[in-house]
DNA sequence: ATGGTCGCGCAGCGA
């Protein structure tokens, strides 16, 4: 079993890629985080046709997450959006879909971004983690194998991020957000790419402005966090730098992760 | 190539 998540950046204007990724890669389940588009307008036939089940959660043009399997999805779960605490402090979001995927329990994230140091969007970020970590405990308490999957808008060390010294003062590698993030891992979670991605320089996400991606100036902030009984299973793990590559690509690149003899190797991929 | 972002939706904001 291979799973997937990938931050696509509108999965309208995307999804000739994701589906030729899909369709190389051999992903059993796809995350996928900022698919930027309501209900109605989400391309489930393209998907549902190359055998996937689709499960989105989509309020709006910003934001939006879903979840592709081919390995059954069931118990789709809506995260957060209207329960106290939550409250975006602009609007309501789409930020958590959760479903069992071939015995597995999958959320798809998309962790707040806290805009700046200081900024209110920083406090419903830093808020939002803490609930989401009070409950991942509950859904791991099980022992079901649960993998928290998503863009977590947090570089957890200073590896990785191209350039620590640009990072002064700025989101993403501050105390408070990685504290947030460390929390997960006392609690047993384990950053299940990393052994296998090992950095510096293992980004996952590059700014489209000035040129970021050929001056390798990235960071890695997406990242699936799997439960003990995840974790004992993962048995490869990669990141598809590629995707990142040419016209029509992300802003973030793929992280795959192999299960029960996988490899998670990405993809061979024919480049121009 | 002596510059240099996308995507939303159609102005200007968010990432």
């Amino acid at each position: 079993m291979r799973i997937a998540t990938w931050n696509v950046n509108s999965i309208r204007s995307r999804v000739d890629r994701v589906e030729a990724w899909l369709h190389r890669s051999d992903v059993d389940v796809l995350a996928i985080q900022e698919t930027k588009a309501r209900e109605d307008q989400f391309p489930y036939q393209r998907f549902t046709d190359l055998g996937y089940e689709v499960a989105h959660h989509g309020l709006n043009q910003w934001n939006g997450v879903a979840i592709l399997s081919r390995v059954g999805l069931d118990d789709i779960a809506i995260g957060f959006d209207g329960d106290p605490g939550f409250g975006d402090p602009v609007a309501p979001e789409a930020r958590s879909i959760g479903a069992t995927c071939g015995g597995v329990r999958i959320w798809s994230l998309y962790v707040p971004n806290g805009r700046a140091l200081g900024d209110p969007h920083m406090d419903y970020k830093l808020a939002w983690l803490e609930q989401l970590r009070q409950r991942a405990g509950d859904w791991a308490a099980d022992g079901t194998p649960l993998a928290l999957c998503g863009d977590w808008n947090v570089a957890p060390q200073d590896e990785d991020v191209w350039s620590m010294e640009y990072f002064v003062d700025k989101t993403h590698v501050s105390p408070p957000e990685r504290a947030a993030f460390n929390a997960f891992l006392d609690d047993g979670f384990v950053d299940v790419a990393r052994p296998y991605t090992p950095g510096p320089g293992t980004y996952t996400y590059w700014d489209y402005q000035q040129l970021a991606f050929p001056k390798r100036r990235g960071m890695r902030i997406d990242f699936v966090l799997g439960s003990a009984g995840l974790t004992e299973r993962v048995s490869g793990a990669a990141i598809d730098r590629e995707e990142r590559k040419g016209k029509g690509a992300s802003d973030h690149a793929p992280v795959i992760v192999g299960l029960d003899g996988d490899d998670g190797a990405a993809a061979e991929r024919v480049t121009t």
